[in-house]
DNA sequence: GCCGTTTTCGGCCCGACTGTTTTCAGTCG
C-alpha cells in the first residue's frame, strides 16, 4: 500500500513549497489537496494506476497532470524526482515537525535556518537549552508552547475512536448544558458525522455570558491544559488526550455555526462556492448578500435552503455527492436507530461472552429489542471458548428452552462460524441444519495473500451455508489492517449466493466502514447492523453502526434487521 | 497545481487567536 507514503511526501512536498518566497501558495494548496485525497483513499494507488495509469489517478479530485505523474513516478521507482530535488535543499523532518501544535511549515524553516533544527530530537534540545526565544519571530512564549505541544505530541495516539470520543463529548456537553450558562451546547465536527476515529472534538454554544462560558469551560475536570482561550473561540487539551474546541455563539448565527462544524472541510468549501455563484458569501456567521445582510444563519435548514437544497443528515457531509442529491431533493431517507428491530450477532458465556443466555435477553429486551440472534463462536475459536458440534447440540437446546420465557422478545438460533484456511466451514451441515440463520466470519490466517483469501471467502459463500459475513474485512481501527480481499468478486458473490454483509457496531471494528459500504451498496447487497455484544453493557454499540450505516447512505430497506422478527427468518430460508 | 452549468485562463473559503508586533504573519480548523 502506497497510499500513506505518497500522501506524506506530497505534504512535505507541500511544506518545502510554502517556505519558498515565491507566491505559491496555490500550489501548496494544491499538493496538500492531493495529499488529503490520497489518504482518504481505501484504494490502493498502485491497483487504480495498473488498472487504468495516470488517466484513471486524474479522476480522484485534485489529483490531475503533474500529481498523477508523480505518483506513477513513485509507484515504478519508489522516488518523486521533485521531492528529491526540494529535500537536498531543505533536509529537514517536517512531517514531525509540522504535527507540533503552533509549529507550521514556515517556523519550521526558520528554526532551521538560525539554528539547524531538522527533526524533533534537535527542538527538543533547543527548547531545554532555551534557544528559541532569541530568534526573530519567536519569544519565550513560543518557546513555551512549542516545549509542551513536543510533550503532546509524544504522548498523543493520534486519532481516537468514535466509541470513546462521542461519551466524551456528549459529558462535556451535558456539563455545559446543565451549568445555567447556556442556552445550548450541542456537538458538532466529525463526532457528528459520526466518523469511526475523531481528531479533535467540536461543542458549540449559544450564550449572553461568553466569558462565562469559557472560564467554566477550562475549569473543567476533564482539561488538562488550556492551548487559546477567547470570547468566542477556546481550545483545550482533555486529559483523554483529545483537543476540544467550544465555540460561543449568537442565537441567529447558530445554524451556520452548526453546518460550518459539522460538514467536512470538502463538502463546506463546495458550499461556499455555490454560494459565491448565487451571490452570497457564507461563512460561521451566516449567510449574507452582497451588502453584508445575513439571509439566514439561525437553523442549518434554512442555511441549505437558501442555498437550493435539502437540509441532510450530517453522517451524508462528506462531499461524496450528497450536495448534488440535496439539489436534486432526491436524498435518500437515511436508517435510523429505532428502526432497527434485532441485533443478529450476540455472544454468551457457552463461547468468550462475559453474561449468560438469560441475562443476554433480558438486557437487549430492555433495550427495547425485539428479537436477538445468539451467535457464539465454533471449534477453531477455542481461545474463545469456540464450541464443537456436540457442544452445540446442547448450547441449541438451551435457546430452545429460553422461547417465551423473556416476553416480548425472539431469540434465534445462531452461530459465528469460522471460514477455515480451505474455504470450508467449522461445523458440520447437520448442526448448522438447526439454526435459524448463520453468521460466518475470518479469525486465522488473515495475511493470506489477496486471491487465495478471495477464493476462500466465494467458497465458504457457495457452500450455501453463510447467511450473513460477520466483520468481513477483520480490521481492528489503529491495530490492525483489514484483510487483503477482492470485494468487487466477493460482493458479487454474495450477492449471488444471498449473503448478507454485517457493519459490527463494536466500535474497534466498524467493519463494514462507511466506504465500502457504499460499494457494496452498489451490488445491491443488503446489510445486518451488529453490536458483536460480548456482554449486556454493548448492546450500546448499536449507534456506531447505524452511524457507520448512515455514513453509507444505507435506508431502512437496505437492513435486514429493520424488518420484524417472522419476516427475517422468512429471509434468511429463502 | 487544479479545475470548469459564468471560465481551457484566471481564479482558488474564511475567520479566530497568539505572539511579537507597532499593523501583522503564522497557525489552525
Amino acid at each position: 500500500m502506497y497510499n500513506q507514503k505518497i500522501a506524506e511526501l506530497f505534504e512535505e512536498i507541500a511544506d518545502m513549497l510554502a517556505i519558498d518566497p515565491k507566491d505559491r501558495k496555490f500550489e501548496v494548496l494544491a499538493y496538500r489537496k492531493a495529499a488529503q485525497t490520497i489518504e482518504g483513499l481505501q484504494e490502493d494507488l498502485a491497483d487504480i494506476y495498473k488498472r487504468g495509469g495516470t488517466a484513471a489517478l486524474q479522476e480522484l479530485p485534485g489529483i490531475g497532470k503533474s500529481t498523477s505523474e508523480h505518483i506513477k513516478e513513485y509507484i515504478e521507482t519508489g522516488k518523486i524526482p521533485k521531492y528529491e530535488e526540494l529535500k537536498k535543499k531543505y533536509p529537514i523532518d517536517f512531517n514531525t515537525l509540522t504535527k507540533i501544535q503552533g509549529v507550521g511549515a514556515k517556523r519550521v524553516f526558520k528554526l532551521y535556518q538560525v539554528l539547524k533544527i531538522k527533526n524533533i530530537e534537535d527542538l527538543k534540545k533547543a527548547v531545554e537549552k532555551h534557544k528559541i526565544r532569541n530568534i526573530e519571530g519567536f519569544g519565550e512564549k513560543s518557546e513555551e508552547e512549542i516545549g509542551k505541544g513536543i510533550t503532546q505530541f509524544e504522548g498523543s495516539k493520534g486519532r481516537m475512536l468514535l466509541g470513546m470520543a462521542l461519551p466524551e463529548a456528549e459529558s462535556i456537553a451535558k456539563k455545559l448544558n446543565d451549568s445555567g450558562l447556556v442556552d445550548r451546547a450541542v456537538i458538532g465536527g466529525s463526532t457528528r458525522r459520526m466518523k469511526e476515529t475523531v481528531g479533535d472534538l467540536d461543542i458549540l454554544v449559544t450564550s449572553k455570558k461568553a466569558e462565562k462560558v469559557m472560564d467554566f469551560f477550562t475549569g473543567l475536570n476533564e482539561v488538562e491544559r488550556v492551548i487559546v482561550k477567547g470570547p468566542t473561540k477556546t481550545t483545550v487539551l482533555l486529559k483523554i488526550g483529545l483537543t476540544c474546541d467550544v465555540r460561543v455563539l449568537d442565537d441567529k448565527s447558530f445554524g451556520a455555526a452548526l453546518q460550518y462544524f459539522t460538514g467536512n472541510k470538502d463538502h463546506n468549501v463546495r458550499l461556499r462556492e455555490i454560494a459565491i455563484k448565487k451571490g452570497y458569501k457564507l461563512n460561521e456567521y451566516g449567510l449574507f448578500d452582497r451588502r453584508e445582510k445575513s439571509v439566514a444563519g439561525r437553523t442549518e435548514e434554512e442555511v441549505y435552503k437558501k442555498l437550493g437544497m435539502d437540509l441532510m443528515p450530517p453522517e451524508m457531509r462528506e462531499n461524496r455527492g450528497e450536495i448534488d442529491l440535496a439539489i436534486k431533493h432526491a436524498l435518500p431517507k437515511l436508517i435510523e436507530i429505532g428502526d432497527v428491530k434485532g441485533d443478529l450477532h450476540v455472544h454468551t458465556n457457552h463461547s468468550d461472552g462475559a453474561d449468560s443466555l438469560m441475562d443476554m435477553a433480558t438486557a437487549a429486551k430492555k433495550r427495547g429489542l425485539e428479537y436477538i440472534g445468539i451467535s457464539d463462536h465454533s471449534k477453531s475459536e477455542y481461545i474463545a471458548g469456540g464450541m464443537d458440534d456436540k457442544e452445540f447440540a446442547k448450547h441449541l437446546d438451551e435457546i430452545e428452552k429460553l422461547e417465551g420465557k423473556v416476553s416480548g422478545l425472539k431469540v434465534l438460533k445462531s452461530a459465528e462460524i469460522d471460514i477455515l484456511k480451505d474455504g470450508s466451514l467449522d461445523l458440520s451441515n447437520k448442526t448448522m441444519d438447526r439454526m435459524d440463520y448463520r453468521l460466518a466470519s475470518i479469525h486465522t490466517s488473515l495475511t493470506m495473500g489477496k486471491e487465495e483469501m478471495t477464493k476462500r471467502v466465494i467458497k465458504a459463500f457457495e457452500t450455501g451455508y453463510v447467511s450473513i459475513w460477520a466483520h468481513p474485512t477483520d480490521r481492528l481501527i489503529g491495530e490492525r489492517s483489514p484483510i487483503s480481499v477482492d470485494l468487487d468478486k466477493v460482493f458479487q458473490s454474495a450477492k449471488d449466493n444471498n449473503v448478507v454483509i454485517e457493519i459490527d457496531a463494536s466500535p474497534e471494528r466498524l467493519d463494514l466502514n462507511d466506504e465500502n459500504i457504499f460499494k457494496a451498496r452498489q451490488y445491491g447487497l443488503k446489510f445486518s447492523i451488529d453490536t458483536d455484544s460480548h456482554a449486556t453493557s454493548n448492546y450500546q454499540f448499536l449507534r456506531y453502526g447505524v452511524g457507520m450505516a448512515r455514513r453509507g447512505w444505507l435506508t431502512k430497506a437496505d437492513v435486514v434487521n429493520a424488518m420484524g422478527c417472522d419476516k427475517l427468518v422468512k429471509y434468511f430460508k429463502r
